[in-house]
DNA sequence: AATTTTTATTTGTCCGTATATATTCAGAAA
DNA sequence: TTTCTGAATATATACGGACAAATAAAAATT
């Protein structure tokens, strides 16, 4: 585990800071001794005691020597004109998400909140890192881009202190499956059927399928890609279907399609549906790489329109995303529900067909 | 005695805060180590920690294992808990900045930092209205990359105020003639100098330029590409350069190259020199659009090795930019001035070639 | 019943030890 | 000369124990 390199106060300190910001403690109320607390984690009462005394000095805590520790009152953060808003979102560098984050800033700008910017890199643990900052600091708002979201929530409780503190938030891409709140998403299902569906009509039979499934977007992009299959009747093997994960990206499928392009002409695939284009254009070098011509050996498609879509030799035939619009109309979205307390609904993009040079009638 | 109901920690707590107040101890300077403390006095370590971590608690010292303990700077009053650092660039979507906004928000992060975001599009009226608005609100430090920095620097005056309010700021990439703050940059005249080199080593003589002059990071590149001509006695036609502007950068050097690869065989340059890889690859199109091959004939280099210059078939020779690490410096560089007061020195990056197959031997 | 005393509990102070990790610097290696 | 390596040194983390001081509840006394 990667918690072995925090130290123990920290955690301690992290899990009772958990405590009392879910709600669990009151304020005022007694906290477990020193020693249970020792006893209950298997620490020394020295290494408590420096977890307790840190709390402390926060304001979190205080003691009475002799009878025991108690859970300060939270001091009154005055709503306060404060006009910040928070984005959380998996990369901040990478791919589309930098566009992202750009309209998101502009409209904000605008609109004169400041931004906050926070990213997780697709690690769970920091998400909640963050989410425990942003609770303590007044906060307008906040838009959060899921981490792996279709493993689950397991800081649900963060999101349910933010509801009871008041504080709005939205979601970008997709959203936790247990959780109920404004998303501001693209069709991926449909997404996935369309350029399936586009590459049925061009005549091809055997099409390889490669997505990340750790997140609900992979998830949903493999629906329409199986949907597909099945409304056009065509068999589906489940060889011709990769599913990966966001550590396995760099690896996994670039192994699986070298192995895929040797195999018999009958067999083999004539063409390859992506995740999205950062996946496409590394299978595209791979696929150079093996002598093969795209779009004349294989067909290609990707997803989202990024950059890379058009950056290469052959331009990718894709699916566009939002990205920058999708980033203003989360941020407008957000300044409804803060400014107005409106209830919100949700806003769904319709995807829509790219056809370029990476895919050919067999 | 009285002294003997006072806790030893807080005698000698009260010993060192008079060493700092006499002036016994000057700022910056390193105490004794705990284990000699503990020695004089007759103290274990433990209580000699315990004074030392409330005082540096309190903010008089500051500890670097490994290191030692040291006296902090005297601050201002209006230090309070902020902990909130902006970074201030011209773009976050696009090409390599993304990857400079992740360093700095990793670093911060760990350093318990929130990071403010805010890009100016490469607009002075809204690098002026950023500035503004940071003053007003507290904040710990600034990361700024300057808007158009060969253009002068009309909000002067914003900056004279954050001198005035002791907030701390860095530049990366470039830094206003007029100004003199810690900057992190790369030896962009070097790295201009070392690809025009590669290229007239590669028996190159009609050598095109293409620059962005409107940021000092161009007008250093073109320097090194002037400089490369002169020391190797090379004749440059100025029918051979061509400089733009940000506005310009989409339409002025493609319709140029245009022009410049229908000339006489005499005439026509046998390599390009870009400004950066994203100029690189749009000219890598248009080259492929007059049916030309690159490299064999015409060579073509880039800069920054942004993900662009592996993205196509045709993979660019280029210098590498720092990028996340230049966040990284940035970021650290920032927190050392805030948190200690330190005076600091440049980063300058010295640029390597990255010969990839871009490049030929004439 | 009210008060005082005792006792158990809880935090505060203090000491000891061990190991981990970061930094520095002198000496070896290139 | 520069670069790398390892030893020495510094703080960081963690465990253990002991006793002191304050508190609260139980027991004993008035």
């Amino acid at each position: 585990m990667k918690e072995k390199s925090v130290p123990k106060y920290l955690q301690l300190k992290r899990e009772i800071l958990s405590w009392i910001q879910s709600g669990k403690l009151s304020p005022n109320e007694k906290i477990p001794t020193e020693h249970e607390i020792a006893n209950q984690f298997q620490l020394s009462r020295h290494t408590v005691r420096q977890a307790l005394g840190e709390l402390e000095n926060e304001g979190w805590l205080y003691k009475i020597q002799g009878s025991g520790t108690f859970v300060s009152k939270p001091k009154l953060a005055s709503k306060q004109e404060v006009k910040t808003v928070a984005i959380l979102t998996t990369y901040i560098s990478d791919y589309i998400f930098p566009h992202i984050v750009r309209g998101a800033e502009e409209t904000l700008r605008e609109k004169g909140y400041r931004l906050l910017l926070a990213s997780t890199d697709n690690d769970k643990t920091k998400e909640r890192d963050h989410l425990e900052a942003m609770i303590q600091q007044p906060l307008s708002g906040l838009i959060i881009e899921p981490t792996k979201s279709a493993q689950g929530n397991p800081n649900l409780s963060y999101y349910l202190t933010l509801n009871n503190l008041h504080i709005p938030y939205v979601m970008i891409n997709e959203c936790y499956l247990e959780m109920s709140c404004p998303v501001i998403k693209m069709d991926d299902e449909k997404g996935g059927y369309l350029l399936t569906e586009h590459l049925i009509q061009l005549g091809h039979r055997r099409i390889a399928g490669f997505f990340k499934t750790d997140d609900l977007q992979g998830v949903s992009r493999l629906k329409g890609f199986i949907r597909a299959h099945q409304e056009y009747n065509l068999p589906l093997s489940s060889r011709h279907l990769v599913t990966y994960t966001t550590e396995e990206k760099d690896t996994k499928p670039l192994e699986l399609v070298r192995s895929f392009l040797q195999q018999a002409d009958v067999e083999r695939a004539t063409a390859i549906v992506c995740y999205n284009d950062e996946l496409a254009i590394k299978l595209l070098d791979v696929i150079r790489q093996l002598g093969l011509n795209v779009p004349d050996d294989i067909s290609i498609v990707g997803f989202d329109d990024s950059t890379f879509a058009t950056a290469t030799e052959v331009k990718l035939t894709t699916v566009p995303h939002p990205k920058a619009e999708m980033g203003i109309r989360a941020a407008e979205t957000l300044i409804q529900m803060i400014e107005r307390n409106e209830e919100i609904q949700d806003i769904i993009y319709q995807p829509e067909l790219i056809i370029r040079e990476s895919t050919k009638k067999i």
